[in-house]
DNA sequence: AAATTGTACGAACGATCGTATTATTAGTTT
DNA sequence: AAACTAATAATACGATCGTTCGTACAATTT
């Protein structure tokens, strides 16, 4: 039998966790780079080598940090979207979360992965790949909402071309909101660019979730 | 009088400019912070202290780069735009040409300024400062010439919003085709979102210029 | 011809980086 | 109680960072 509990791993896991939820924190704000092992043992009151044995190399250290972000990500965008049901409306509420995720500073840098995929963007290796592959995950989370959307006769529209429309507007207010120093009112702008767009292509009948 | 031509200023001005000619390269793949003065002094096969010299200080280097960025940027894109005359065609021709700004990548890590941008997003002092008063001026600039467009009667729409959607189609573009290894296809996906929105924003009448 | 100025260099500084080695401490198994 | 294992720590390494200092050289001004 092994439902043990084996303090010590416990012991291991619950730095590790908070060590990986302050490397996001501190990622967010100095990108994956300027995530250092002594800066995270110092804020953490832990030894360089300590924090260092958890993961082996930098790189496994940014690649775990990754995970950790998407994991957070996760809870916040897409689970308050598949609360809701599939159609225009789910549509909807995955956009608010987005901007809400991005505005309320969910990371501290704002969008995680708009700041470590621009940081790996023109590098090659393990933690380009790894961001490669999560953005395709979320473009393809997007799309798949537009297209039962679109299946249900709520909306007309290519999904891809309307998931790249609607990321894009997430993706700036995101920036825009960063650059003008924490300025709310980019996200009433992007709020709007996204109803007008879907409204453009709700068929007609179709109850507008706003 | 002086129309002066000092061997020695004119020295320094070459090899300034080359340094800030590699500098705007390097800093467009490893990033500002990642752009470094013993790494530019090793390639321009020069000093560590001669580089130094130019600038004083490393933040001081950062800035002259985001200069040089800009001047390059404004050859690229503003100019090639400029050429055109005002009105939806401008408008047309600014997306044109930004977007093979990216594509043909100008700077090797893609467009400069979204790279910096969310380097430096998220911390304060003057590196942020000056991003957040570049891309204002681009900003701007979008909008004043949409604001042509619809003086003209070309295109009725709210300058502000549409200079918004239209940049953030240029930069997710750019971003997208970073993370998919310099796929070409997202920039006709972008194309595509461009035209049709202003398709729908061009007034009865008015040729489109594509 | 002498004095001054601007550019570039070489060497060194303290700090920090990622990593490797060796030791200590605490929890588990025998 | 002894043997073992996993997590953490202490120390040190070579490399690189931004920066400072003193100097050499070439071009200009006096």
């Amino acid at each position: 039998m092994d439902t043990r509990i084996d303090g010590r791993l416990v012991r291991g896991d619950q730095t590790r966790r908070a060590v990986l939820r302050r490397a996001v924190d501190i990622a967010s704000v100095d990108g994956l780079v300027g995530l250092s092992i002594g800066r995270l043992a110092k804020e953490l009151e832990a030894s360089k080598s300590g924090v260092f044995a958890h993961f082996g190399s930098k790189e496994e250290l940014q690649l775990a940090t990754i995970r950790a972000a998407r994991r957070i990500y996760a809870g916040a965008v897409v689970q308050p979207a598949f609360a809701v049901e599939p159609g225009l409306g789910r549509v909807w509420t995955l956009s608010e979360s987005w901007l809400e995720y991005s505005r309320s500073r969910v990371f501290p840098g704002g969008c995680f992965f708009a700041k470590a995929s621009h940081e790996y963007g023109a590098r090659r290796g393990p933690v380009h790949d790894l961001l490669a592959e999560v953005n395709q995950e979320w473009i393809q989370l997007v799309e798949q909402t537009i297209s039962e959307a679109v299946e249900r006769g709520e909306l007309d529209a290519d999904p891809s071309q309307l998931a790249f429309e609607l990321n894009a507007f997430y993706d700036s207010a995101n920036l825009a909101s960063l650059l003008r120093d924490n300025d709310d009112t980019v996200y009433a702008q992007a709020r709007q660019s996204i109803r007008t767009r879907l409204e453009s292509a709700a068929t007609a009948g179709t109850a507008l979730p706003w």
